[in-house]
DNA sequence: CTATTAATTTGATATATATCTAATTAGATG
DNA sequence: CATCTAATTAGATATATATCAAATTAATAG
């Protein structure tokens, strides 16, 4: 389940770095050879920030390379990624595992449905399966990058069920939630 | 030249259809089966209008098909131009062309600055290559699916350059404007 | 150290578009 | 014909992001 969502985020990542005039044509005209900002801005006739940020972009996806002559930058085209990326996002199976995405994230809102009122946990399910979609929605409720105390932990959870002490193990079981020194954080 | 920029906004629409998380999940969905309107809305968690919306960007580039029966439409995913656009796309011959754009691009650009001092055409470019450059700009100051006298050809060109009845035989010839009846239009 | 050049970051703006509700269209059914 | 259902279209809104100018950073040359 955790693999074909991430496989989902990677293909669309894919897609969305391509599906863009002005990116698509830096690959473009990265194909011959490796050529800098500047000398990118004036073949696509932009402001070199503009293409900075285009780059920057590809490379996230790791479509480009990037190497340091003195101030200039030069920007290849990452040709193997480009091909490993393309081999696996036409694959067929690829498409499927889409699909199986798809029917997850209809799943998790039939089980949130029938076991949320509002924002409140009607009961912990008992299932493995269930309890795992119900965590995960639970910790959305707490802020990335940010720390709590056991108190602040339990009082979030409280909001949403009184059994704060149960679902603060599980958080942790689920490797939702890290402690250490008496400090919580998300994961 | 105009076939490697028609290869160039084919590939521009594939990535800009399958770069949406809506639709790369339709995708998915329909990789297994096919499913109405309503079934997809439901699995995705969104109104009708909206999906309607992602199918019918998904069919403007030929990535599904539509089947009706009674007045529910069951749209399908057409795994044989997925395949065939996936491959075209992703070839690295497509990219080199989509490099060659590029320097047309720039090419066209370095031309236009050459032979027009603000909106004004300095001369008519005697090389039939960078005549054409400027040709395909003029017409745009034509708006499409709209019919002008010759009158009004000729006052938009005048606008730009004195010798208007030049030019608007070179429009012609070049099939950027058509005529009939003594009406021009934009093609 | 200062000046210069290339790149990036920041902040602002404008455009595109994903999404919704409400209204409309098109079949099917009583 | 009236009604019901599914889909689409129209219109409104909110979000994302492509772009640019201005400010900042980084590396080099004088």
């Amino acid at each position: 389940m955790v693999s074909s969502t991430a496989e989902f985020t990677e293909v669309l990542s894919f897609f969305k770095a391509l599906s863009d005039e002005s990116r698509l044509k830096i690959v473009g005209a990265l194909s011959s050879e490796e050529r800098s900002v500047d000398e990118l801005a004036g073949l696509l006739n932009l402001r070199a920030p503009t293409v900075s940020h285009h780059l920057a972009r590809l490379k996230e996806v790791s479509l480009v390379t990037m190497r340091t002559e003195g101030t200039t930058h030069f920007y290849a085209l990452n040709v193997d990624a480009m091909r490993d990326l393309s081999k696996r996002v036409l694959a067929l199976k690829t498409v499927e595992n889409i699909g199986r995405v798809v029917s997850e994230d209809a799943y998790e809102q039939k089980i949130l449905k029938d076991f949320l009122v509002g924002e409140r946990l009607k009961e912990i399910p008992a299932s493995r399966k269930k309890r795992d979609v119900i965590l995960r929605w639970l910790v959305n409720y707490f802020e990335v990058d940010k720390e709590y105390t056991e108190k602040e932990v339990s009082a979030i959870i409280a909001v949403h069920h009184p059994d704060f002490a149960t679902l603060r193990r599980e958080l942790i079981c689920a490797k939702l939630l890290e402690r250490a020194k008496g400090l919580y954080w998300r994961i």
